[in-house]
DNA sequence: ACATGATTGAAACATGTGTTTGAATCCGGC
DNA sequence: GCCGGATTCAAACACATGTTTCAATCATGT
């Protein structure tokens, strides 16, 4: 009757198995993850992956464009409510207030797993880009970047666009791989003994957005050349 | 007569295989080269790369572990050279000068591949933590991290050690992805219709730099809770 | 209760890829 | 000139892993 399992969103081994991708992917990142132990976290058949979900990077497609939508949709909010009310006050939304609006989408205490993935799957676009990883960011990523650019470039009026494009970029690169660091062996937190660990939201909250709002304050130096010393 | 050839580093094979990875390495990232592709690069047989290197995870090791060396050797260079400057001016060495030697590292023309070959094996790390990744962090990089954190202390009085670890961890991470961002897909370009490009060295190096020395300047907001807005 | 299509399960299949093999070849020293 | 180890080569091997098969089972509508 049902002629394609793949469109069935109820049906509960398709969600089991969503479920057990979306927590073994946080874990172990998804070439850590086969079909194999996947299928068995989510106590289905190894067919089963493929019958619900054509293939593995299916799989991966749909858990990894679900998490990019969600977090684009929570920051597009955010950015919503800042103008707004900056509106309401008669001034132009401020570049902290943005940075913030940026950052929580990444880190907050609803879904930590959400930032993580996301970290993920850019990460992963990175070291090996493919088919489905450059779709996301296309699709659904980069659509977001620019109406946020657009933003910054209001609430930064010192500095020219191409310096708000390099900063944007620069702030996507800080967050995402202070918020890598606890995938893989707790880098920061060895070094400092302990005095840092970016598990601790609020802790990572405050030093991203202080390190951030400071360095998108710098002044800009236009295109000229590096001034001699 | 020779028992292990692969600690004879003359034999003319083994520089070939060594070339081709480092070039296909910091072409098509370390998944993406295959044993086949990197011998017929080097003009050899397959088996080589085993008869001279023992594993493709060990060529990897070699390959990386060197490209680590060589870029903590240059940046350790830089930071003696700064500090005696600063000694005999009577001063400490400041922010800027302290940052651009880090930059200086990864952005520079004498060898443009070591920055994206380092870019790639941080990046592959936190990807994919294997034992020969882990042992180049450990071994090649985290000593460095603390001496050069020592220094980013004395530079900055305003921070406490906290403090300086988060900035030290964020600078690395605006680092490796704005550099990386050539390996993928050239996003920052494409985002900017053309305007920024990670591949002009002069204005990475320049953008880097005043967006770091900014970050670094915020002040501190100790371990305080965030204030109430 | 039956028929029919959806689902499950164990097993096999396909393939990419690192690695090893064993014979052939090269080369230096006696 | 020949011997022995070093090197090269094509081929085979091993194996992890995504995918498919096909029969067994389940569920549903009549």
């Amino acid at each position: 009757m049902c002629l394609n399992p793949a469109e069935r969103p109820d049906a509960a081994p398709r969600s089991a198995i969503r479920a057990a991708a979306e927590a073994l992917f946080a874990e172990n990142g998804i070439d850590g993850v086969t079909t194999r132990t996947l299928a068995e976290r989510a106590g289905v058949n190894t067919a089963a992956v493929n019958y619900y979900f054509g293939s593995k990077d299916n799989l991966a497609l749909e858990v990894f464009r679900d998490v990019a939508r969600r977090s684009v949709r929570r920051r597009l909010d955010n950015l919503a409510r800042i103008e707004a009310r900056a509106r309401a006050e008669g001034r132009a939304a401020d570049l902290a207030e943005l940075v913030e609006a940026f950052v929580d989408a990444y880190v907050n205490e609803d879904s930590p797993r959400s930032g993580l993935l996301l970290a993920h799957l850019v990460l992963r676009h990175r070291v090996r880009p493919t088919a489905w990883t450059r779709a996301i960011v296309r699709e659904e990523l980069d659509g977001f970047a620019l109406r946020f650019i657009a933003a910054l470039r209001r609430a930064a009026p010192h500095l020219d666009a191409r310096e708000v494009h390099w900063r944007y970029h620069l702030m996507v690169g800080a967050m995402i791989m202070i918020l890598s660091d606890q995938m893989a062996d707790g880098r920061m937190k060895r070094l400092s003994e302990g005095l840092c660990d970016p598990a601790d939201r609020a802790q990572l909250r405050r030093q991203l957005i202080g390190f951030l709002v400071a360095a998108f304050g710098a002044p800009g130096n236009g295109a000229r050349p590096e001034p001699a010393p």
